[in-house]
DNA sequence: CTGCATCCGCTTCGATACTG
DNA sequence: CAGTATCGAAGCGGATGCAG
């Protein structure tokens, strides 16, 4: 599932999905990665740019995992107000987070809005439109509102158990937007429906 | 995960998972119910009937992960094709493999029928109607077909990767009904939409 | 540098015996 | 029925080596 994971977001290569799984054994890694593609979840593509090398993709049946990832990532999500222990945070599951819980939020009755989300390393966007929210994997300059934290801090923000005030005056997020931009946050924030985590 | 499976069937006694998980040690499967307990997905429940014991049950965060099994079951369901190699099949699990495969399907087009389907120790009734599919875990004395067969075979059939005349032929599967009914359910196996496993 | 294979210490597991 | 205690076997994380 950690392999999958890594490879939702595009295809990568042995070195990538070792940096991308801390901890795991080289052989270990080789291992599985025959199995996936035995399994035909995976293939195998060998490339020669930017350097020689393998690069290893979802097949059709590996992408049909990417939504149930992303549910399993949907049930889990609560657990990240707890702090995340001795967990990593990739910057670039900023918009896995995002479209996880957004991407399939109505948008009725709230005004478009454009928010900036960063972490310090990597900066992403998601743009509420009239009838859909789109998530982009840059910052936009139009933003109206940017909010700077930590990834657990931005996921209590984004799903609305943390308002842009209270992570502001923790000292744990900065965040740049006016009253009526905070609020319309605050209101998609709201929409987030997730069953929480006991303690 | 494989407790919650379980569990999604209803509550279950120590005993019971037990049976319902092949191999696993007492001691192993205790410290997993405290785990997930601790976890809130999961709750200890003490009764005295039929006998003193306790009783596991789902929370409601528990109930959250069933339709992200059944999403899994389906994704992995075609390579019950492959045969089961050691994995055991319960035959309470026959209601899972038809919702799985019947549960969202659209009925336009096709007449109403009535099914059963047995795998030698369980029947259960897959009851086609106007606008909606319903399982049912026992036997409707007014089926228009019969099936019977191993799981495997089952499956095949249902999922349309096999029809009612092949499974009859190869002898794994007897069936019972007449012409029109079993196209009905040949119309009804091919809407099954599921990406095929390779080899 | 990439993509592995090999080796070792440790954790975890399956299996079984036993208890309130 | 609902677990606890114990033990050998298997699998894993981590370090290291090495061919293309």
């Amino acid at each position: 599932m950690l392999i999958v994971r890594e490879l939702s977001l595009g295809p990568r290569r042995f070195t990538d999905l070792r940096g991308g799984l801390p901890g795991i054994a080289t052989n270990l890694l080789a291992e599985r990665l025959r199995s996936l593609e035995g399994a035909g979840v995976l293939e195998r593509h060998e490339v020669s740019r930017p350097l020689p090398g393998v690069l290893y993709r979802l097949t059709e049946r590996g992408e049909a995992l990417k939504p149930i990832l992303r549910d399993l990532a949907r049930w889990g999500a609560p657990l990240m107000l707890q702090g995340q222990g001795d967990d990593a945070f990739d910057g670039r599951w900023l918009v896995f987070l995002a479209e996880l819980l957004y991407s399939d939020m109505s948008t009725e009755g709230v005004a478009p809005l454009v928010m900036a989300v960063s972490n310090g390393a990597e900066t992403i966007s998601i743009l509420v439109e009239r009838d859909s929210v789109r998530i982009e994997p840059a910052e936009e300059p139009t933003a109206d509102v940017r909010i700077e934290a930590d990834p657990s801090t931005l996921f209590a923000i984004l799903s609305g158990q943390l308002t842009p005030e209270q992570a502001e005056a923790s000292g744990t997020a900065v965040i740049k937007g006016n009253t009526r931009a905070r609020k319309r946050l605050a209101t998609l924030a709201a929409r987030v429906g997730l069953i929480p985590a006991p303690s």
